[in-house]
DNA sequence: TCGAAATATCACAGCCAGATAACAATTGCG
DNA sequence: CGCAATTGTTATCTGGCTGTGATATTTCGA
């Protein structure tokens, strides 16, 4: 995690490329679109540190795209840029999930002294999460028992053996019981984002995963379908 | 943790006793003094949720409060107050370990916001340290309550079961209460702009997410038919 | 009250998402 | 180099979701 990467999203083009060249010269990797759904897809395809998104933009506006992220599970920080200082836009912007905003003119200095104080919160909590991770060395789920840093997982105390990727594949949902993930956002998670290959190739991992650790691959239990949607682990019963 | 506790660093007697009755009216338990050492002392007493202080006070000022914080280890979120609108005092504010700032005058609406926004990040960070794996946010309407990321919704703690168009079309929904949709603007936002179909495809589906949904689908309560313009999700009764 | 327009309901067929297996390619290891 | 294990791709099959047409019902204006 050497070079930050942010993603500016701004239709104006004259701002854009003032944040741009800034945000470069600062020592940031970025990316720029010109709209809502170019953002989108682009923090799909990547996971950046930073989104800087214009609250007025065609198509898919700022709140708008927060609002999809944030429900999409994305927790990326986002500094929200808006032209209009009446109160509400803030105070709207701030509820729906953006981080912190500012309101056009802004000065240089404040920009980048905004963006350092949220990505050095960034780095807290992910320093913070990396810390809980490590220290709970044991992940359960019912019967399921993952030791991430053995690389090995019980089930009812009798080992289970998998392959690299299957673990993987795994870990990941076991890191998130409940939550759903499309295909790609686990290509992106497990593959790793710069993989390049087909969606279905999941599937055929998924299936596999379940041959050895369903009780009944036919009916799992563990690693569930939510069709249209993707996979998600089981939320564990109450220990 | 249930009342949230702030801090109060403001030698202006007017401008404190306006702080403090915002705060505490805004459900948060206020603990208020007038100059830095007092801030020191307080705070080293008693743990606060947040820190709100004046960078001008008399004795110990809002910036060496805030190095002397940090450097004894306390991470409670700092929103420094200024008068001057000066860049240089901003940015060092930030440099300094402060979490955000706000020059006077301000309005009691950002004020609340930032305030909530801090309070919120800090949350986040305390559920990381926990081990809580990404926190769902939660949408709710009355008696139903919406996980997007787990796709997930429940009424009155009993769970829904509904088709992939069916939740995302009820997501988008709750995203939006009481904005009223046109049959069009609904195949957009959840067909994708680049379906092709027949605006009756709506009708169709609303009447699904009703036979789940509601209680009595004749007399829909949460999604209302607007004749003439579309449908609209009931706004929620105050949460 | 009647008619027209808008909306609700229903049934059904096509189609798509997902499961599965077989096969090919790649990797790793002696 | 050769073998075996792992990973990626292709193809086929299946169930149920989804779109559509037909029809009933409601709403509103004349």
């Amino acid at each position: 995690m050497d070079m930050k990467k942010i993603l500016v999203a701004e239709d104006q083009a004259d701002i854009r490329n003032l944040l741009v060249l800034n945000l470069r010269s600062a020592g940031y990797e970025v990316t720029d679109v010109a709209d809502g759904l170019a953002a989108l897809a682009a923090e799909t395809a990547r996971n950046h540190d930073l989104l800087v998104l214009d609250l007025m933009m065609p198509g898919l506006d700022g709140l708008e795209l927060c609002k999809t992220l944030r429900a999409r599970g994305c927790s990326t920080p986002i500094l929200m840029l808006t032209a209009k200082s009446t109160e509400l836009d803030r105070v709207l912007g701030l509820e729906l999930g953006a981080d912190d905003y500012l309101t056009k003119p802004f000065s240089l200095a404040e920009l980048l002294a905004r963006v350092k104080a949220l990505l050095r919160r960034a780095d807290l909590l992910r320093a913070a999460q990396l810390g809980a991770q490590t220290q709970a060395s044991v992940l359960r789920n019912g019967d399921l028992e993952i030791l991430p840093v053995k690389r090995q997982a019980h089930m009812r105390g009798q080992a289970l053996d998998f392959t690299a990727l299957e673990f993987d594949l795994l870990l990941h949902f076991a890191q998130h019981p409940g939550h759903v993930f499309s295909r790609g956002q686990l290509l992106n998670a497990v593959w790793g984002y710069t993989h390049d290959g087909y969606e279905h190739t999941v599937t055929t991992h998924i299936n596999r995963l379940r041959a050895k650790l369903e009780a009944d691959p036919l009916r799992p239990e563990l690693i569930l379908t939510v069709r249209g949607a993707g996979y998600k682990m089981r939320e564990a019963p109450r220990a």
